[in-house]
RNA sequence: GGCGGCGUGGCCGAGUGGUUCAGGCAGGGGCCUGCAAAGCCCUUCACCCGGGUUCGAUUCCCGGCGCCGCCUCCA
């Protein structure tokens, strides 16, 4: 076919550029393997209800993942749950249940937030109760380097013993030393020296583990060590998460594999937060909204929209007047879909963009597409180009122009879906999906109406359809309805 | 104190050394429509302040002001 784009087509050569955190640079994510993508993602530590940044992180590595897929690439995503941490101990204190049981509810609240978002599920989701072994291995591994040191509450990392430590937070260690503050009761050498076990005393009534140290339990960043190297070995492509855990917690993983003197992750990426009134939202601020408080307000694809039409590493202010926004947006993309639903539905079932040509996608919108996509994950840029070929499309058909306007409606189908985003009213959700057989009977009778120009009659038909919910849209192709 | 980042039109949010300065939402006008809705066309509104570099800066440099984040559990 000509125009046929070969470049973000390929399976072979990756094309796409990413900020890395260690060097502070967008550069060329090159692959351990060629054609393979290995990313290891953060997850929660499920004690709470997810909150909006939760939200947007995992819907920042989703769009990013499915990218990568889109572009011919094997993805095996990874991401971890937390499942044993003090919070969780905290939380289950204050419960008077076991920890296992918070761990446990709290888990399925993130799953359920997570299928309404559309969020993939990772490859492989392990939990850290199910890596202890492995953990304690590493920690005897790093104390047999002298790189750890077993103090009288637990085993800690010496962070002397990491050359570069500090390069996550982009300042040597002596000059993080000066703002840093020692927590009271901890048995450490040097401030930043990381704890990699925590002893439990045998009489207390806690979650614990044996270990050549005693009985206790695995500090939190060693958790992500084992588990990223365990399941996607050294080397491995992509770390990423918030913000937030680039220093301590990425630092602290890498340290722990350069202590081990094996590779680690060969690219950072980090997402900005989600802010309220310019503050950063988290759960110690307590200016946060829960996830599955928005997703019960809103139209869940709503927030993709809003995450992507920010730049994944800029601070996005989420309030009820921007997610509304978005879904003003998103009734744009669904009025399309409405318009040329054969079109959309076929470029969304497209999920390669080697087959997007075939399938009928212009060559020029894909493009687009993909050289905004390649730089650094222009999510922005991206959906300017959807939005532009929405508009085409309803021009190459008010012209008459029926294949081009089918064509550019397959395109917005097809990358629309490569971002994660279902258009159409069977995508708005529950209750919502198709006219029942009485509207559809009103809509024809109004037809009728309409042709006899009896207008009055139809206007109550009208009015009667928008009573069940319905709006009338008329249009050349026909009347249709919309749920409202 | 150290380090990083940001300040764009009514709102959100991209971007660029200069000519048509993304996109969405909102506002105004028009077209379409029996009337609407949807859509299309046109349109209002801009780059924190002061210097400098330059033929030319919103974009580069310096200074200022303001805001935010990390350095502590945190997506």
């Amino acid at each position: 076919m000509p125009g046929d784009p070969a470049r973000p087509t390929s399976s072979s050569t990756l094309t796409l550029r990413l900020h890395d955190s260690a060097t502070g640079q967008v550069r060329p994510l090159a692959l351990r393997q060629a054609g393979e993508v290995s990313m290891y993602v953060c997850g929660p530590t499920v004690y709470d209800v997810p909150h909006l940044g939760h939200g947007r992180f995992t819907l920042v590595f989703d769009v990013l993942r499915r990218y990568l897929r889109f572009v011919g690439l094997r993805v095996r995503y990874v991401s971890n749950v937390t499942d044993v941490d003090d919070k969780i101990l905290e939380r289950a204190r204050q419960e008077g249940c076991p920890a296992t049981e918070v761990a446990a509810r709290y888990e399925a609240v993130w799953w359920e937030a997570m299928a309404q978002l559309a969020v993939e599920r990772p490859d492989e989701v392990p939990h850290a109760t199910a890596w202890v072994p492995q953990m304690v291995a590493l920690v005897e591994e790093l104390v047999a380097k002298g790189a750890a040191y077993e103090a009288p509450d637990g085993v800690y990392l010496d962070v002397s013993r990491v050359p570069d430590y500090g390069l996550l937070a982009l300042q040597p260690l002596a000059s993080l030393r000066a703002g840093a503050r020692v927590a009271g009761g901890e048995a450490k050498r040097h401030p930043f020296d990381f704890a990699l076990w925590k002893k439990v005393p045998g009489t207390q009534d806690q979650v614990s583990w044996p270990s050549p140290f005693g009985p206790g339990r695995p500090g939190w960043h060693t958790e992500c060590v084992v588990m990223s190297l365990g399941l996607l070995g050294e080397g491995f492509d992509l770390h990423g998460g918030g913000q937030d855990l680039r220093f301590p917690h990425h630092e602290n993983e890498r340290a722990q594999a350069v202590a081990l003197g094996r590779a680690f992750a060969r690219h950072w990426v980090h997402n900005g937060f989600v802010e309220v009134e310019g503050q950063k939202m988290s759960k110690s601020l307590g200016n946060f909204t829960s996830l599955p408080d928005l997703l019960a307000q809103a139209d869940p694809r709503a927030y993709r929209l809003l995450v992507l039409r920010s730049h994944y590493r800029r601070p996005l202010e989420v309030t009820p007047a921007t997610v509304g926004d978005a879904e003003s947006g998103l009734a744009r993309l669904d009025a399309l879909a409405r318009r040329f639903p054969e079109a959309v539905a076929a470029g969304a079932q497209v999920d390669r963009a080697s087959e997007a040509i075939r399938a009928g996608v212009p060559a020029a919108a894909l493009e687009g597409f993909c050289r905004a996509m390649d730089e650094d994950l222009d999510t922005p840029g991206a959906l300017a180009g959807i939005f532009e070929l929405v508009r085409q499309a309803h021009q190459a058909a008010d012209a008459g122009q029926e294949n081009e306007a089918l064509g550019l409606a397959r395109a917005v189908g097809c990358l629309a879906g490569a971002l994660g985003l279902a258009l159409g009213d069977h995508a708005l959700g529950p209750g919502r999906t198709e006219p029942d057989e009485e509207a559809k009977a009103l809509l024809a009778a109004r037809d009728e109406a309409r042709q006899a120009r009896r207008f009055e009659e139809a206007d109550r038909l009208r009015d009667e359809l928008a009573a069940r919910g319905w709006t009338v849209e008329d249009s050349p192709e026909g009347s249709r309805l919309r749920p409202r």
